[in-house]
Order: structure tokens, then sequence, then C-alpha cells
DNA sequence: TTGTAGGCGTTATCAG
DNA sequence: CTGATAACGCCTACAA
């Protein structure tokens, strides 16, 4: 027999009172409610989150999915758990390593109610398909998404890319590199789309030869130095994926012997705080409040209550490698 | 009526027969199983986990309990996540922020079913209090618990602390400062008396004065070299309580004009890979490895299949900070 | 191989 | 304010 059943038993009320004090219902007597309440303690009961979860077809759980982790999508997933939990919402971690079947199965976690809703960091299914899934609860993106029936919480990185240009200007550095991240993504677009036009606008010369793609880890950014190092002439200066790739960069730069920011400038993006700590100027990216504001669309549709998101803007933070 | 119900109805059969063919069971004849399956096709059918947690008592999700998260506690989540899915596990992050409240809300989940077992990467309340939990499912600890009830599948940090001993003696450093992380922890305990015995035992001079706890971000590195550079006399090398504090460290050191390793050698802990963009010597902890662990070690349970665990070792990664 | 009946632990809808 | 009674969607003896 269940602990329900006992605290059923134990104080002779029926199953809905017992139901009633559990959940706080007004419609119980002092009495009822005192003595269902010292039974409970005295059993030492909690729920059955299954079954409540059974019963009402809400788990209060929701899914996170992203490809991979690094120290950026944490600071996103972190403060989206924290606000998930302040709304009394447990967040489950999908990674998908980027395989489609993988995250394909977060999806059908919705579907079969192991969660509430979705949030995506990052995504490799086609998002045609994945709207089909809209239907069985609410989904939101951080990554931007091809269609607009996923929203997103992401902000257009050209804006903060600019800001970046108009600093480099104007300290003289005209050269200037770009090194991205995904090359068929939005927010690469999006910057390659700033970068191009800025640069005409002023009559500087714009890099296309210089281009380098998929350049995320700090790694990555060490290789992304040597082919420039490579390159016949070096631009004076080299605007960033992200500050990780940066440090890369910055790195293998010392290591050729290359003096930054004399003989190379370097911009990094997101400004996390190995930025500070390294001394890269970056572009700071208000990440934590697109997390709160990707659970707070999660909660309009699951509390029907809507959330006012608040303008966020992206800033520039100069430090020494400018 | 549920899709449970129409495939009874559609196909005639029953809802044993349906739930068998659903579970693969090898009592249904092929006709049925044939005819069933097809009908749940066309249904798009996809069993509800909150009816299957509930009846089988299972919900095929494990909590993992940190207090904060950076990149090396993030390394060891990504590869419990890894092994968990494969083995049919769901996981869920409980973000304590070093709250008890908050920390044994993980414990109450485990209680209520939420989660059929826990990981503990770091926690906060007394372990006498949570191996209390222990009778609700299994629990793992990566951080090491003063009581050995909870098992943990933490490594003795004195071996990878000798190997740096060793390795900065050999190259003729004799005055070794220490930056620990928590001032209680058995892993800070264990590395000091590594330390002061080692030296010790070596005739060669034991810093306390020079001891710094409390060190875990590339920030508080930066800070422990602030002090360093304050005191008389600046040792000859530092060992860190982890990768992070050392790139801190490196960074300040710089700064302050400190040339590495001719002033000051480093050493970092756990080879995380910025340490080694970085070129800051090191000594490898095989941290995915001991994540792995720590699920077979829940699997043992929940599965009733034991999985031996190979020996993990330190290693010492020699750069260019010594 | 198949079906019946009961159970899993709650919530929800009615009456009273 | 309280209590039957029926969901919720699936699993599992036990029988047939």
């Amino acid at each position: 027999m269940s602990k329900f059943d006992e605290i059923m038993k134990r104080s002779g009320y029926s199953k809905a009172t017992v139901s009633r004090v559990i959940n706080n219902s007004r419609h119980v007597s002092d009495e009822a409610r005192q003595k269902i309440t010292e039974i409970m303690k005295q059993l030492n009961y909690i729920p059955n989150r299954n079954a409540i979860s059974l019963s009402t077809g809400q788990t209060k759980q929701i899914g996170i999915v992203t490809s991979t982790s690094n120290a950026i999508i944490l600071s996103f997933m972190n403060q989206f758990i924290d606000t998930a939990m302040d709304f009394g919402f447990q967040t489950l971690i999908y990674t998908t390593r980027g395989d489609k079947d993988i995250e394909l199965k977060a999806f059908e976690d919705l579907r079969s109610k192991r969660v509430d809703g979705l949030a995506i960091i990052a995504c490799v299914n086609d998002p045609e398909k994945l709207k089909a899934y809209l239907e069985y609860g609410p989904i939101v993106s951080w990554q931007r998404m091809g269609n607009n029936e996923i929203p997103s919480v992401a902000m257009d990185q050209a804006e903060g890319y600019i800001l970046a240009l108009e600093h480099l200007v104007s300290k003289g550095y005209t050269r200037i590199a770009n090194v991205f991240g995904r090359a068929d993504s939005i927010n690469t677009q999006s910057r390659r789309a700033a970068y191009e036009t800025f640069m005409a606008s002023k009559g500087l010369p714009v890099l296309k030869e210089a281009y380098q793609y998929w350049v995320f880890t700090s790694s990555d950014g060490e290789e992304a130095m040597r082919k420039m190092a490579k390159a016949p002439e070096l631009p004076q200066a080299v605007l960033c994926s992200n500050d990780y790739a940066a440090i890369g960069i910055l790195s293998e730069a010392r290591k050729l012997h290359i003096s930054v920011p004399d003989q190379l400038a370097i911009v990094g993006f997101d400004d996390v705080e190995l930025a500070r700590v390294l001394g890269i100027t970056t572009i700071h990216n208000p990440i934590a409040e697109q997390a709160t504001q990707a659970f707070h669309q999660l909660w309009a549709v699951l509390g029907r209550q809507k959330v006012e998101p608040e303008p966020l803007t992206y800033r520039l933070i100069e430090r020494e490698t400018t």
C-alpha cells in the first residue's frame, strides 16, 4: 500500500481531501488539514512525481539541446537552469554531438511527455522538420533558425560586429581579417555581411581571401593564426568568432613572435572571464540575459503568462589586444 | 481515448498484447506483431514516459549535483551524460550554488522518484545526512565524501601532486609555493600532506607561510599572484589547484614582468585544453574516465551488472612553464 | 500465444 | 467542506 493510501486510512479522510491538503487547497477544514499534515510528517511522505505527471500531463521538466558544450554555452545553460528552477522546472541536457538522430530523441521526448518544453542551443536537423514538434510543447532557440516558427532569443550579431569594426578603424587599423565559426550559420552570414558593407562604406579593403571558417576553440585559433602568418601579408587586425578563438590566436602569435597589438590587433567576441584575464579586447555579449529570456518564452506558454523581454545590447570592452 | 487504446481497438488485440509488441516481447505471434506495428506507425504512436515510469517505478533519469560549473566540471558532466545516454538514461542537472536547501531538493527528487540515481560532483550538505538517501536509489560522488557509505570515483590527488613535485625538484626548483582550492576539502588535505612529507623527506623547505586557499578561477589566480609578488621573497615555483588558477597566475606574472619559468615556474592541474594552448606544464587528470566510472557505479545497481573499473593514473605533461 | 483484471500514485469532476 | 468515481497510460501476474 502506498503512503498516500496509508494517510487516507490513518486520517479517515478520502483521497480527495488528502490530495487537497497536499496541494494547499483552501477548501479543507483546519481540522482535516492539521490531522493529515501531521500524518504526512510522521510517514515522511513525499509525492510521487510520475503519478503527478501522468495525472496532470505536466512534468515540470525542460530539455536543453546542444551539440557540444564549451564555456560559452555553459554560461547560457547555467543561467537557463537557474531561471527554470526559479519557476519550479528541472532541466535535462541533451548533448547531441551534432548527430541528427540523437538530436531527434530530444524532440521525441517532447512528444512522449518526458519534457514540457525545449530550449535549443544549436541544432542540426532541418528546422522545417523540427517545427512539426511545436504542437507537442513550446520550443525556443538560441541559435537563429531558418524559419520563424521556432522563436529565437538570439540577437543580431551584426550589431556587435560593427562595434568592433568601428573600434578598430578608429584606432587606425584598416586591413582587417575575419575568423568565423560555422560557415553556413546565420550568425556568420550576418557578421560577414556587416563586415563587407561596413568596409565598403568606408572605402576600406575587404579581405575576402583572408576569411577563415569553422574556428571555434582555442586550438582552432592557433591553427588560424598559423595560416595567417603564412600568407604573404599579415593583416593589421583580426576579428574572431569568439573569445576562445581569440585566445588561441593570441597565444600562437606570441609563439610566432608577432607583437600584439603592434603587428596584429585582436578582437574577441562574447566577453568570457578569460578574455578579461588575458586582456583581450572583446564584444560583451549578454548571454545570461538571453538564457533568461529563453525560459521566459517557454513560460509564456507553459504558465500562460507573458514576460516582457528587456532589449539587450552589445558593448565593446577595450583591453590590451587593440 | 489514448492512442494506446486506439491501437487496441483497431487491431482487435488486448492491452497486454499491444504492450508486448511495444516492449518487443517474444511471446507474440508474427501476425499480431505485424498488425500492431503497422497501426502504431499509422498513428505515429509513442509511449508516454510518465505512464511507463509510474508503472515500472523507473524513470531512466539520473541527477547530477554540482554547486557551480566551470570547464573542468563540464568535462566530467559531458562524459557522464554521454555514458548515461549510451545506457538509455537522461541526465538532469542540479546546480546548487552551494545552497544546502537547493542541494537537498536533488536528494528529495530521488525520493520522489524523479530520478533513479544521483551523481554528486560537489556537495555542501553533511554526508551523514545524505547517506540516508541511499535507500531510495544509488548515489555516487566525484568529490570524496567524509564517510565511506557513498562511494566515490575520485582518485587520490596526492599521487598527481607528487608527480609535480618530483618534476620541479628534478629541474632544480626547491622553494615551492602552493595554491589550494577549498581549505577544508579532502583533496586539499591530501595535497598538502603530500607536499609536506615530500619536501621534508628531501630536506627541502616547506613554505607553509605561502599557502593560499580558495583559489579556483583564473581571477583567483591573478589575485594569488599579486599576493605572492608582495611577499618579501618570490618562490621559485608554484603548484596550482587547477589549470585555471595557473592561467591566472601566468597572466598576472606577465603583467608584473615576472619571467616564467626563469623567475617563477608554474604547474597546473587537470590538463584542460587551454593549458595546452597556453603552454602550461600540468598534471593530466583522467576526468572523463572518472565520469564514466561514476555512471558505471550507478549502473551496477540500476542494471544489476557490475562493470569492472580500469585503474586510472595521473601523468605529468611538461610544457613551457617549467 | 492471448486475454483478464488489477495496480502504479495522483488529480479532477462531480455530487452531496 | 467532503467523498465517490473515474481518469492518466502503461505494465504484469495469472489464467486460459
